[in-house]
DNA sequence: GTCTATATCTAGATAGAC
DNA sequence: GTCTATCTAGATATAGAC
């Protein structure tokens, strides 16, 4: 096998493996076994288990880098919004292992724990940006001030909505149905502040996302 | 020293250094070294680090229960509210190694698993019927629909808020700000819900809860 | 590039003296 | 009850042949 198919088999064997038992709990010789390579053949593709983790929290961070940007610059088309969070949420899911074991991996691996503070920050502050913009535009009613508590809150929602569905036993599955459940979480935040034109509009989508 | 004495330094030794460390990453050795003890007398003590970790787990149910119990009964004083909040802020603070690796504890030790899910249930369903309470008494304006979700965000927010605090530099600390911050945060989640009089009154709370 | 075999290391846990 | 010494298991990682 070519240098680079092994290498892209190990990763993908590694995603979903650290997916379904989190990545604490899952060994290299798993991870060999389950790709039907011999271990030594891991260790030639990487130097440590630490760099596989390391490798695909840095393809999460490509995948999910340009769904943020274009938010800063984008006209606050309401609609348009939704989906670019639909499609945000499907990428944590495809990565979950991250947000599952989050703290664990935040203190073992200390260039994810910078890269991960400056994403969360960024986000943030793309989200109180497009919040101003939508009481700019009359959309919502919201002060500058309640629009930063409410940025901060949907980026909790966002980061834990994961872990916190599946302490309940709500095992994290690889169809669709994390990005529904957490766009539908993250719109019952943001409907209270909205008027009334398009409070009711986003009520209705929100039940539509629950039901599908 | 007398056995009652060394098992409670065990468990206090163990709870100092999780919350510090994270309990994956705090070895027994770890823990009979910074208790001034050997590792055999350790585990004359308990039968595992497993076993360490359950007691303390079982320490923060019967620390935290009797504060969501009387909730169900109690006149939904708002006032006295926020001061239970705070307590269990606290108590949540005391035990913060739980939150911090909650996905992981969840799957090694499996009485806690049960034991969590069961305590997250009564405590969203108390917090269900709280609010309930608030609307039937005219100080919340929110549907049946609303509140279920609205309580399921709370305790999102309440499960979830040390560790979002940590990943961003905001280390766990002993002294008092994990609960303050953490009610302010609650506050602005039931505020855009609360009828006039007591809604400018929460708003000045969370005021003040945020400055103290 | 890939394999088998093995080295290393460390955490959890036990044995037996005192 | 407590200690020292030690065992065991398992995970990461390497060596060297093919």
């Amino acid at each position: 096998m070519a240098r680079r198919d092994t290498r892209e088999l190990i990763l993908a064997t590694s995603l979903s493996l650290f997916n379904e038992q989190g990545e604490p709990n899952v060994t290299t010789n798993q991870i060999a076994i389950e790709a039907d390579i011999s271990p030594g053949n891991l260790y030639y593709h990487f130097r440590s288990k630490e760099d596989i983790s390391l490798e695909l929290f840095k393809r999460y961070l490509v995948a999910v880098q340009p769904l943020l940007e274009t938010v800063e610059n984008g006209p606050p088309e309401a609609e348009d919004l939704w989906l670019r969070l639909h499609l945000i949420f499907e990428v944590m899911g495809r990565f979950r292992f991250i947000f599952r074991d989050l703290a664990d991996l935040h203190t073992r691996i200390s260039h994810l724990r910078h890269a991960f503070h400056g994403l969360l920050a960024r986000q943030r502050e793309a989200l109180r940006i497009l919040i101003e913009q939508l009481e700019d535009s009359g959309v919502m009613e919201i002060s500058r001030h309640e629009a930063a508590i409410l940025a901060d809150n949907i980026m909790l929602n966002m980061t834990y909505w994961i872990p916190y569905a599946e302490v309940q036993g709500i095992q994290g599955r690889d169809d669709g149905r994390i990005p529904t459940e957490a766009v539908s979480r993250v719109l019952h935040l943001v409907l209270p502040y909205l008027r009334e034109p398009e409070a009711a509009h986003i009520a209705q989508l929100a039940q539509r996302y629950r039901q599908s």
